[in-house]
DNA sequence: CCTACCGATCGGTAGG
DNA sequence: CCTACCGATCGGTAGG
């Protein structure tokens, strides 16, 4: 269908490109149709971006649900760190995290408050996530009595980082800064008596 | 004078609109001349761009050699925490910062090579600041034995992470999250001796 | 430093 | 879904 063409070809562009410097041609030569056929589908260019917001924000919601299932049976390290590796790999290595990553960091005016409601909810999804698994650690005495919110805001900051820096260096590189990221955070996390 | 003041107008614009989205006119406008006199002072818009990056990198390193004439005497938890903070609120707060952000993160692919030397200048200054603190840590017995790059690169990755939220938080919740992410960074790094 | 203007490109429309 | 075209705006130039 040419509609969900239109909405993936306005993806890629705008998640390689952003807003402005992705022109409607742009769009319309990689569905292979003629720039004023996208008129007959969408009604503006903002029209267009907003769709495409639309479909990220949610196959987002739905990729962050299916992470749960990831997270059974194993230790609240393992899990913690699972979370944050699928996390961190799928903002880095997806064209929706470069979509999702340009357009939450600078999102142009006309959509700041859309795109911001995005942002919110998704790390809203991801603090449901990933609170009860740190709730779980203080609980069970694995983790060191800190405040939930300390713990879930200092691991998004985490990767707010880490996929920031995907900007500049090589795959080797990231992937050593997220071990140590993850290292230290949960050096950092882990009650006294685990030492070892 | 006429040319500083251009690339004056021109840092604030870039900033704020990024460089597409910035006109010659904004500029001109701002500098209160009309478009074609810029050209008296610069060959072209990648000029006058290449003259604001050439300045922020300067300055920025600059501002970070200032840096360690505030952490003498200090203890070293001190004065890391003072380059941490120095280094986010400045780069939050600041026109250089929101510069700065925008392009290394988002850099248009003309000035790509350019905009990599000057991410890669300051980071080495920021680490030239803060390894020889973290090394005295180590070799004093306050930090734990880590490597050195694992302590550096998780100090940048948090503060890449901190300057990216400030598009989202207000000020308020951004403090909250900074002292956070410092405070468990330091559990994580302080000698399980040093624990109280 | 200005007015006047250029070719190119943009988002969008007319009309079929 | 197309060709043909619009008004606006862009970076940049001519000429004084």
């Amino acid at each position: 269908m040419t509609e969900q063409k239109i909405i993936d070809a306005g993806l890629e562009c705008f998640a390689q490109y952003g807003y402005q410097n992705t022109s409607l041609s742009d769009i319309a030569d990689k569905v292979g149709i003629k720039k004023p056929s996208l008129y007959n589908h969408f009604s503006s260019k903002e029209a267009i971006f907003l769709r495409v917001l639309e479909e990220v924000a949610q196959k987002e919601l739905e990729h962050l649900k299916g992470f749960t299932e990831y997270t059974q049976d194993r230790s609240i390290k393992e899990q913690i760190h699972e979370v944050f590796n699928l996390y961190v790999d799928h903002m880095s290595y997806s064209t929706e995290g470069a979509f999702f990553k340009r357009f939450t960091f600078f999102p142009p005016e006309e959509f700041a408050d859309q795109i911001l409601q995005v942002f919110l909810n998704t790390e809203e999804q991801v603090i449901k996530i990933i609170g009860p698994i740190f709730q779980k650690g203080m609980d069970t005495g694995v983790i060191r009595p800190l405040q939930l919110n300390e713990l879930t805001s200092t691991f998004y900051t985490m990767i707010d980082g880490l996929f920031l820096e995907e900007n500049f260096y090589d795959r080797e590189t990231l992937v050593e800064r997220q071990k140590a990221s993850f290292k230290i955070f949960w050096l950092g996390i882990q009650a006294a008596s685990q030492e070892g």
